[in-house]
DNA sequence: GGCTTTATTGCAAATGATTTGCATTAAGGA
DNA sequence: TCCTTAATGCAAATCATTTGCAATAAAGCC
């Protein structure tokens, strides 16, 4: 069974409707290899359906969030914008590294972060239910250039991503 | 040299001007323990000077920011707003630890951090330059709390700070 | 298939934290 | 004290996200 059938039948069991919208909708967060914000995912559905509304699609989004099949996070460095995180519910335990410089952002697992979080609740006690981890730096292939090339002025990408 | 002294001579060395305003926010942020929202900087710094305008105070911290000298960052769970961390320059490698019912936070290190970013490095290449690391649970008294009494149907507290 | 209920949509307007343009004020060096 | 120009106060703009509401359409039932 796939993923957009899995999350039908999650819908369904709470009382939810399967509508063209949401079916929509999840075939192409099912197809996401990146982590789009809402905009990128409403102009990407909207190519098959162009009367999508982008009110539907942030609805769409906070209803998977709940039910736990998408998340969202905001980066540093860019403005202030959910993204959302297909891959969660296949992975549940990544984290994510993002280039300063392409924007890209690697996923990652960390066994090793189970020690920290030992050593948190050994030394101030409580429980920890979930936890965030972002690295910020230069991925393996700019820091590549930067190293042949010399450091950037500029980030080109950051001034097209970023128009403000 | 106390800390507003401090910041005052990074402050002109970059052709600044040490204003009223000015200094009134960084005293503000120096009795600071917790981590403030602009607005609750403004109101907590407008009780000395009550015609001290918002815009400058958000365009202090952005300053202060841009000079190492304050942190930001957004915790999940509440309204999206930055909060503001003056601790950073005393203490630049603390991470954050947030009690999802009374709100708490409590800021710890992690040196442990290193292997994971040793790990991430061997896999991936790139440098990290930043991290960015957050636990989300129930500190030790609210636990206890609902150890003794039951879980919460709701957070009062919650409430009260995110009124929508 | 039709009928009914009500969850969901599209649209436009609202929200709210943050930023910005601009005329006015005031640091701080000469 | 005067001059330059950085900084302020104020109001308006931004912009991602949410919301109210009338219209639409799932899906359960006959
Ligand atoms: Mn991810
Ligand atoms: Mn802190
Ligand atoms: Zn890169
Ligand atoms: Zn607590």
């Amino acid at each position: 069974m796939d993923w957009v059938t899995q999350v039908t039948e999650r819908l369904r069991a709470t009382g939810g409707r399967m509508t063209a919208q949401r079916r929509l909708i999840l075939e192409t967060l099912a197809q996401c290899t990146d982590h789009p914000t809402a905009e990128e995912i409403y102009q990407r559905a909207r190519q098959r359906a162009p009367d999508l509304n982008l009110s539907t699609v942030y609805r769409t989004l906070r209803w998977l969030e709940e039910l736990g099949v998408v998340g969202s996070q905001r980066f540093e460095g860019e403005r202030p914008q959910d993204r959302f995180d297909p891959a969660i519910s296949a992975n549940p335990d990544h984290h994510h590294f993002r280039c300063r410089l392409c924007n890209a952002i690697i996923e990652f697992p960390a066994p090793l972060l189970d020690l920290l979080k030992r050593d948190f609740i050994a030394q101030y006690g409580g429980t920890i239910e979930s936890a965030s981890l972002t690295f910020y730096g230069l991925c393996q292939s700019c820091l590549q250039k930067v190293e042949a090339y010399g450091p950037l002025s500029f980030n080109p990408d950051a001034i097209l991503n970023h128009p403000r």
